[in-house]
RNA sequence: GGGAUCAUAGCUCAGCUGGGAGAGCAUCUGCCUUACAAGCAGGGGGUCAGAGGUUCGAGCCCUCUUGGUCCCACCA
């Protein structure tokens, strides 16, 4: 039984996953007899590295599973990845730009047999880093988005959304981005504020010489599609010209003045260009107004055959020319410097551009019913509740999901257009004829699906659905989702509505809400700022037990937090605490074992240790059972290093250093340490699991694993609150001994008579049962005898005391003794008294606080008042002696 | 424009049902006391952003103010 004199995590983290695999400890099974408690992993992009963010995410998932394992659940984390449609598709293209080979050449197959290789090389990078984090998630289990079973239950759902209505083609506006060259869906437009120009333009009046009217523009390109002019039917200012035609400037086209209540008399000139075409406004004024829609740009975002001199142009190169030339025809009024929020594409920052396309969409409105009624009705709770709000506006102004993406590398749309009649097919399987004409020229549309389409069945995709399996049956609904709180449009919202329209129910119960994880500056971690922190050299110099440890420091549900090395620093000595207490606890293990001491041989040190062990477990399981895992393992981490390390194993060493043949205080001290330190590893299992298994496993050479050891529960019979009360009473008398030594310089090595007189015949009692049972514990007192006596007799007059809540302890240091310094420090000492006894007595005098407060804390504060009375009167005699 | 959130020790942050202000790091002092110097012991340091209110009692609940951060939003 031994362990390597200083920790080191390398290695050992290794070869204990290893064990672990072997083990098939991750591995959940459908067992009836069980309790199931399953959590579906964030499936990480098969074009992803491990970082900051993932290492939260799935230490949070790891912790929760562990323990829930350890509680004796059939603990499901079902692992695996995404195939992540536009990030792959646009890493694929570049890897192979690289190599000279353009997309577009190879074609659909070829490019899609790269994307493949893609997968099958890089696709598993992430899942091995996942490794490196201690993850106990079912590997056998492993999925893909886009692997057999998950691609048929996303044909599946689509059919049924399609037979149901839910799921329809149609031209509508939607987000174009010109350099993916592919719609995205409204969660994918992220707002900027940009610093722009208002281009105030004048249309000419059309037969009016010199009459004009003046619009503001942010775009002026769009004027080349402009098929109306709007003001409010309010607008007293330009009542008499609504009607009239006006002259399109650049375009020789006619378009009319119209009026509808979305102009804004306020802004602006009060007269806005209408663009159906382009602009979502303007798209739906056009609808009322039955205008015509004419698209001017291409899809990479030039100019189209309908510009004119313009065609071909970027949109911004046209822009500026066209500003130029109206500058020309002098119709051009002013510019004036404005900042707009622009619509951007959040993959590659480009500004997006409305367009009418036909695309398919999803119809929300049904849909969202359910997943608001959710929130509402407790079926789906958030943590922290706040973020229900940002969840539930979402939802009840969601608008109709754009799912079609020109991409190839994703599951595709299955529809098919017969070539003879143009009808549209929505099959799972490639028809072959048409059903209709009989046609047999049938073309699948060449678009692919969101890849948040197939994400949002993750959670029954992945356990057989839609064929009824037994996993579907066990583990359906999971338990808890974990992710954070940047993804609750892309992704939770999704998988809700969907549990509810395709299972009838929430695919989890709890979503469990984390915030970003900043450098130590407080900024995101970036690519371009390069202030990343790689999670993985972390682990390789500190250990994947200093990095998680780090990351639940402080960790509350919802909030970022900043990671920087002290802390890391930090997490690894606390590592290295509990190793070396390991250690040394093994070391004085004997061979032959310790014996379970009976009830009567635990000494109230013992009792004071277990009890507090209890409590902590209790705590600790009410604190995990709300998510606080942050204060869990702040708990677990004060037991361990304060209590136990720096109390209870410093008190025990005195019981067994020179213990002798069947020696029960010895035994008893050794059995509570190897039993607290059993319990206290288990509990801090989940959150450090590696070194917890390799001491567990050392310390118990029986066992094979901590892995499903049981979780400490409290026990009503291991409560001792009155050693409890005892042990703090000796703290205090020693905490007061070094106190008054390190104030008064006394030189460490300086050794005395000590004594102890109790503030009353039960105390004194007890305090000398308590000495006697902790052997050598006058080394911790730093005395050369104790004398424990019931009063003053045989102390010398100007021994330094220490008062405390029930003993007075008296130190006769003779000349080390500065007299005017005692009478300073007794002063102050007695003047803490008083301000307490005010505090106290000032409550007890009021008699609201009496008649309002609970009984029990008006007894409180009564018992505080007679005791720091009685403490100030012990003070106050000895302050007397000095006086003298 | 709407909403959320934060403001607590020099720094980073806990403090969840309102009852005497906490941790880690940093700092200062003394210790290599053989498990641990990645440690031990002790100290200093906070009108809990500001102003009102509710309450016997407020860091915690309510209102307002100030200053950050974030999300949502089709004012061209």
């Amino acid at each position: 039984m031994e362990l390597a004199k200083t920790y080191d995590p390398k290695g050992l983290e290794d070869r204990l996953y290893q064990k672990w695999l072997d083990g098939g400890y991750f591995r959940a099974e459908v067992n009836p007899n069980k309790k199931p408690f399953t959590i579906v992993m964030p499936p990480p992009n098969i074009t992803g590295q491990l970082h900051m963010g993932h290492a939260l995410d799935n230490t949070l998932q790891d912790i929760l599973i562990r323990w829930k394992r350890m509680q004796g659940f059939e603990a499901l984390w079902q692992p695996g990845t995404d195939h992540a449609a536009i990030a792959t598709e646009v890493k694929v293209t570049e890897h192979l730009r690289e190599q000279g080979i353009d997309k577009n050449e190879i074609g659909r197959e070829e490019f899609l047999k790269h994307c493949w290789a893609w997968r099958k090389e890089y696709g598993t990078r992430i899942i091995n880093q996942l490794h490196k984090l201690g993850s106990s998630a079912d590997w056998e289990r492993e999925r893909f988005t886009m692997d057999e079973g998950c691609s048929d239950a996303v044909l599946e759902v689509f059919m049924r959304l399609y037979e149901k209505g839910y799921i329809y083609k149609g031209s509508k506006i939607i987000n174009w981005c010109p350099v993916c060259g592919t719609t995205i869906s409204d969660a994918e437009v992220e707002h900027v504020d940009q610093d722009g120009f208002f281009w105030h333009i004048n249309y000419p009046v059309v037969g009016e010489e010199g009459r004009f009217v003046e619009i503001a523009t942010t775009r002026p390109e769009t004027l080349l599609g402009d098929t109306a002019v709007a003001v409010n039917p309010n607008d007293d200012r330009y009542k008499d010209i609504v009607g009239k035609m006006l002259e399109l400037p650049l375009t020789g086209r006619q378009i009319p003045v119209i009026t509808d209540e979305y102009v804004d008399m306020e802004f602006g000139t009060g007269c806005v260009k209408i663009t159906p075409a382009h602009d979502p406004n303007d798209f739906e004024v056009g609808k009322r107004h039955g205008l015509a829609e004419i698209t001017i740009l291409n899809d990479d975002g030039t100019v189209n055959e309908l510009g004119g001199k313009y065609a071909g142009m970027d949109r911004y190169e046209a822009r500026a020319k066209m500003v130029e030339d109206l500058k020309e025809l002098g119709l051009l009024v002013k510019v004036v410097p404005h900042t707009h929020a622009v619509g951007t594409h959040d993959r590659c920052g480009t500004t997006i551009e409305p367009m009418v396309k036909q695309q398919w969409f999803v119809a929300m409105e049904e849909m969202a019913k359910p997943a608001i009624e959710a929130i509402k009705n407790g079926d789906l709770t958030f943590v922290p509740e706040r973020f229900d709000k940002i969840y539930l506006h979402w939802l009840e102004n969601i608008r109709d999901w754009c799912i079609s993406r020109q991409l190839w590398w994703g599951h595709r749309i299955p529809a098919y257009y017969c070539g003879g009649c143009k009808k549209t097919i929505v099959s799972k399987k490639a028809p072959t004829v048409c059903p209709d004409c009989g046609g047999t020229h049938l073309e699948q549309d060449p678009d692919t699906l969101d890849t948040w389409f197939s994400s949002a069945l993750w959670p029954f995709s992945t356990l057989g659905w839609p064929k009824k399996t037994p996993e579907m049956e066990y583990f359906y609904p999971t338990d808890v989702l974990v992710t954070g709180y940047d993804i609750i449009f892309f992704w939770v919202i999704r998988m809700v509505f969907s549990g509810y329209e395709q299972t009838g129910k929430s695919p989890f119960h709890h979503v469990l809400i984390h915030g970003l994880v900043r450098d130590a500056l407080g900024r995101k971690m970036s690519k371009s700022l390069g202030n990343g922190i790689d999670p993985l050299e972390i682990i390789d110099k500190y250990g994947a037990d200093a990095l998680r440890l780090t990351l639940m420091t402080g960790n509350a549900p919802g909030n970022d937090m900043r990671f920087y090395m002290e802390q890391v620093e930090a997490s690894r000595n606390f590592a290295n605490k509990i190793w070396n207490a390991s250690r040394f606890i093994m070391m004085n293990l004997p061979e032959e074992g310790v014996r379970e001491p009976k009830q009567e041989e635990l000494l109230p040190a013992d009792r004071w240790i277990l009890s507090r062990l209890n409590t902590v477990a209790r705590e600790v399981t009410e604190n995990m059972d709300r998510y606080e895992l942050g204060i869990a393992v702040q708990k677990i981490h004060d037991f361990i290093w304060d209590e136990f390390c720096d109390w209870y194993i410093e008190l025990a060493k005195f019981r067994f250093a020179n213990k002798e043949e069947e020696d029960t205080s010895a035994n008893a001290a050794l059995y509570t340490l190897r039993t607290v330190l059993t319990e206290a590893l288990k509990l801090l299992h989940p959150f450090m699991p590696f070194i917890t298994e390799e001491i567990y496993c050392t310390l118990l050479p029986e066992e094979k694993t901590i892995m499903i050891a049981p979780w400490p529960v409290y026990r009503e019979d291991m409560n001792y609150p009155a050693e409890e009360q005892q042990l703090e009473n000796f703290k205090a008398i020693v905490r007061g001994i070094r106190n008054v030594r390190a104030e008064m310089n006394v030189p460490a090595g300086t050794r005395t008579d000590l004594f102890i007189v109790g503030s009353d015949e039960k105390a004194t009692e007890e305090i000398s049962v308590l000495l006697d049972s902790l052997g050598g514990a006058k080394r911790m007192l730093f005395a050369k005898e104790v004398f424990v006596q019931s009063d003053r007799a045989g102390i010398a007059e100007d021994a330094v005391s220490v008062v405390t809540g029930n003993a007075t302890a008296y130190i006769p240091l003779e000349e080390l003794v500065d007299k005017e310094k005692e009478i300073a420090r007794l002063t102050a000492e007695s003047e803490k008294m008083d301000k307490e006894i005010k505090r106290a007595s000032g409550m007890l005098n009021n008699p609201n606080f009496v008649s309002k407060a609970p009984a029990a804390k008006v007894q409180a504060e009564k018992d505080k008042l007679a005791k720091y009375e009685e403490m100030k009167k012990r003070i106050a005699e000895q302050l007397a002696k000095y006086m003298n």
